[in-house]
Parts: structure tokens; C-alpha cells; sequence
DNA sequence: TATATTTGACCAAATTAAGTCAAGTCAAAA
DNA sequence: TTTTGACTTGACTTAATTTGGTCAAATATA
């Protein structure tokens, strides 16, 4: 599930269309459609914009685009999962100190 | 291992100094001094120079330059870990397709 | 046909990258 | 104990990249 699905799932299970999210957000509804499909990411603010509209928690949204964010830096690699692996002990050495 | 330390370790173990490596790197030893302290990143084209330089591998240089990209990311995020997992499951997905 | 969404090309503003320089620290040598 | 050499740190700079969009045209979809 990425954050794009995510704004999709919600918007669409409450019969909302881009347009009307777009404007809740104050984006225009082409920047909105590349935000679902993640060829775009967001700002942090618009997160809480979201989760109160669907109250939908806001920590998870949160996950979610930072995940993006991850996963955006690393997808072209072939080592992508090595890569993670690394920098999750790396994040787990630094919390042993 | 952090690409900085991993630096460091190359740079002393055969007795060079900074100002030696960064005269090749050319680029400053204050600079320098950042990187091995992940003060900085220093640029990837700067990865075949040591590389080259001290012999060892450059994948395995890239993968701890990766890492470190990606720690910077998030380390300050309380649920760290959680991102990682989720930027992977993004990833194993995505191998399905 | 009309409405909803997507795409590509483009843009300005903000951020980050990639450094430098000067001053300071620290250990060891003179 | 002063000096020296290696390294670190903070403040700053400039250029490149990214962010956060827009608009018009193309494509679904009903």
C-alpha cells in the first residue's frame, strides 16, 4: 500500500471526486491524480488535511509517505534490499548507544 | 558501518592522511573531515576514486552510500523501522509484477 | 456528449548539495 | 610549555536539484 493508493482508497470509498479533494487541499485536480499515483508526493501538511477529512489516522498516512519517500530513493537499485537491511542496523546501533 | 567510518578505516589503515585523501578526492580536508563523520555526503563519482584508490569494492561502497542516504531520511523519526518495512514490502511487491 | 482523470511539458521558489575558509581543539614533539 | 600537525567545527556561499505546483491536450468512462 503505498501513500498514493491510500488517498485514492479514501477519496473513493467516500464518493469523493479529485476535483472536490483537490480543492479541500488547494491543489489543482492534474496534481492530485499524479499524487495518487505516486508521481508526486505531497507535502507533510496536506497529511493532516487528509486524516481529519476521513479521519483516518494520522501517524499511519505518515508511514505511508515517509515509506514513499524510501522507497523512491532506492527503487531503481538492485540492491534496494540489501540496501534497507543496512540502514536498519544501522538504525538499531544507533538506538543501542 | 557507516560509509563515513568505512572511509575513515580505509584512509588509516594504510597510513594516509586526510589532507593526502583529499588532495585526490580534490576537494578540501575540511570537507572531507565531514564526510568520514556523516557530517556530509560526498558524491557518488567520489566512490570509484576510493574505490580505485585503496582497492576495495565499489558495490559495496555504493550499497553503504545507499544506506546512509536513506538513514538520513529517517533517522530522526520515532518509527523508523516501521518505514523500512513498509518501503521493503513496496519493493518485494513490486518484484511480483 | 459531457464529465472525470491522466499525461507531458513547463515553471518559480525552496531546498539541498557540495563545498570553502577561518578559527578552534587536541595530542604529541620539541 | 610552546609549537606543530592533524583534525574538527561553525558559518557561510553558490550552483544544482527538488518540490510543489499549473495548464492544455489526450484519454478514458458513463
Amino acid at each position: 500500500m503505498t501513500i498514493g493508493q491510500k488517498i485514492r482508497e479514501l477519496r473513493e470509498k467516500t464518493g469523493m471526486l479529485q476535483r472536490e479533494l483537490a480543492y479541500e487541499l488547494e491543489v489543482g485536480d492534474a496534481y492530485l491524480s499524479k499524487i495518487e499515483s505516486n508521481q508526486k508526493n505531497l507535502k507533510k501538511e496536506h497529511l493532516t488535511t487528509i486524516s481529519k477529512l476521513f479521519k483516518y489516522s494520522y501517524s499511519e498516512l505518515e508511514t505511508l509517505w515517509l515509506a514513499n519517500k524510501v522507497y523512491d530513493l532506492i527503487k531503481d537499485e538492485k540492491k534496494a534490499i540489501e540496501v534497507l537491511k543496512v540502514a536498519e542496523q544501522e538504525i538499531k546501533y544507533r538506538k543501542t548507544l
